[in-house]
DNA sequence: GTCCAGGGCCGTT
DNA sequence: AACGGCCATGGA
């Protein structure tokens, strides 16, 4: 790949913060197990302008229950959707999450009853299918495809554009301008895109709006 | 006490 | 198409 602001902006943040640390550990782990990539989910959800502290404190409580997982959440009745809400609490607008969860869960589940459903529908097929799911937006959507399901498709978010601005590499933060520019400029490499999406994170958080 | 975090939905204009 | 109100907790 030739040099580019954006691919530069890559190298320079390896450079500066290694390899994601933290919660980065499990999303850019490569191979994930099942549970792994089920936790991973879960997480995407949860973290909606959240606090990761927070999400933790979540994740804990849904660990001890044993319900930290897709399959685990999907076995549950709509009766229990609100026990799933008491657990997630910490993460914040846990009722809506709950329901997110419950929902996304089942649809999971339904999807993996056909033979390798998630590695044989095509990206946009896939892509679609999510964000015509309550709770599953563009972002949440691009994070689960490329986090837990290994797919090669640039996630954008707050902090995306606050580097964006803070380095000129475009003047329109629309969604889907920046997911096309980035990937235009970059490897289609689901590798790539999850340590690089994880180090921008990492480094939005010293830059203010 | 105040501010805000890795969004997304819904109603209004 | 764009914008504002709303959902909520816990840490700084």
């Amino acid at each position: 790949m030739k040099q580019n602001k954006i691919y530069k902006l890559y190298k320079d943040l390896r450079k500066k913060h290694g390899k994601p640390q933290d919660q980065w550990q499990l999303w850019c782990r490569r191979p994930k197990t099942k549970a792994e990539r089920e936790e991973v989910m879960v997480g995407a959800i949860l973290t909606q302008q959240a606090n990761w502290k927070n999400v933790d404190l979540a994740m804990d409580n849904l660990k001890k229950a044993r319900k930290a997982k897709i399959s685990a959440i999907c076995a549950l009745g709509k009766k229990d959707i609100q026990e799933l809400a008491a657990l997630i609490r910490p993460s914040g607008f846990y009722q809506q999450k709950a329901n997110y969860l419950f929902y996304f869960a089942k649809f999971i589940c339904e999807k993996n009853k056909i033979a390798n459903y998630f590695s044989v529908q095509p990206l946009e097929k896939l892509r679609k299918e999510f964000l015509s799911l309550k709770g599953i937006g563009p972002e949440t959507a691009d994070s689960i495809l490329l986090y837990a399901l290994d797919k090669p498709i640039f996630v954008i978010d707050e902090y995306t554009r606050r580097l964006a601005k803070r380095y000129r590499l475009a003047y329109n933060m629309d969604y889907a301008y920046l997911q096309k520019l980035f990937e235009s400029k970059l490897k289609k490499d689901y590798r790539l895109y999850q340590d690089f999406h994880a180090l921008i994170v990492i480094e939005g958080k010293n830059f203010k709006k």
